[in-house]
DNA sequence: TAGTGTGAATGGATTCACAGCC
DNA sequence: GGCTGTGAATCCATTCACACTA
């Protein structure tokens, strides 16, 4: 079976999977059964079995699944067995957060340059890693083709978010995670994700006013 | 039809829509039909259709939907026709960047009040409002009664993410947005809606993988 | 006994097809 | 002609039930 068979849903899960065996293993457990993982996540343990199914078997009946080896595996499937060099346009409030933010460099994701067509900005380094400094946006193919980079992260205004994506695209980025609250498209040569805040926000205020 | 019964992937939507008919009113259009929505979400225009008519008959065959109505209709579906009172729990870069975020208070939500304890940060303002000061998590219940403050935002470590929900569920916060990289599990009186940034960086590298 | 892997059944969401309206 | 609203059909994901194994 190909990785792109694997439902979104399942693959969106796998990411959760391999985050609470990160935990499991820091608490030096060698092995986890799919009722334990459903547990923790709150899913049911069948599943989880049928999602790990998608991708060979690896538990031991009676036993469960071996940490290290799932994960190693669930790597491979996502794609974060190796390092991605990763690009940043817009160094605002956000930006800078997410420039900041360890999580990324845990998981093998590496900030290699910063983009803002802000005057006032270019050419600052940026405070989480003052070796970079914030250059414009019409570097970015040079910095592409440099840094081989593949991944870009977009947190500009939502007026400025195509535009950004379409010189992302044309520098050859591949995968565009977009902050912008603005749907943005690309050409099937790429592919975006989408995170809006204040959408996740009005979710929980849907849900909110639904229990009262 | 109560709006409970509207599928979650259906409430995910409207959230977009309205996103987009807030666009469409800048550029002073008056009226969108289910295709041109389509269009601008990559979406098929029966399944905005669907989506629209799960809570009543708005369109207009031949000229379609009315923006002004639809926007108010949606905003009551989401809860948003009102203003919601929000804390943000963690002072670290995320936390501060999301409150400088200015997208929350276009959309009714209205920051209060900032925890953290860290002894280092407690007692200072926060750049965004200056008005407001970093306060130890102890104070929650206190600000929680005195501002009738419903929804909370978490940034803090996984390690402090369950016991800072806990705290806040005791405090009578109704709605949690979760951005530590661990699942978190509430009572059934209080809604948590999770955003991993890592994950989405995840995902994306997944379906970049795929398309090589 | 504790647990996996999986075909079959179920449940939900999306898409199709089309009647009806402006 | 252009567009909505909706039952019917399809598609897809989840759950059930159980054979199988360490």
């Amino acid at each position: 079976m190909k990785s792109s068979d694997i439902p979104a849903p399942a693959v969106h899960r796998l990411s959760l999977y391999l985050r609470e065996l990160e935990n499991l293993r820091q608490a030096d457990r060698r092995t986890v059964s799919s009722r334990q993982l459903g547990d923790a996540l709150k899913l049911t343990a069948t599943q989880i079995r049928k999602d790990l199914a998608y991708f060979g078997q690896f538990g031991k009946p009676g036993i469960g699944y071996d940490i290290e080896a799932l994960m190693g595996r669930i790597r491979r499937i996502l794609g974060t067995d190796r390092t991605w060099n990763v690009l940043l346009v817009g160094a605002g409030n956000l930006g800078m957060a997410l420039s900041a933010y360890r999580g990324f460099a845990k998981k093998g994701f590496r900030l290699c340059a910063v983009f803002d067509d802000d005057p006032e900005k270019i050419g600052r380094p940026i405070p989480a890693f003052p070796a970079i400094f914030i250059r414009p946006v019409c570097d970015i193919p040079i910095a592409v083709r440099e840094k081989d980079i593949r991944l870009a992260i977009v947190a500009v205004p939502a007026h400025a978010a195509q535009g950004v994506a379409d010189a992302l695209v044309g520098a050859g980025v591949r995968g565009i995670l977009n902050f912008a609250p603005v749907s943005i498209h690309v050409t099937a040569t790429a592919a975006v994700t989408a995170v809006d805040l204040a959408v996740q926000l009005e979710q929980l205020s849907f849900q909110v006013s639904a229990l009262e």
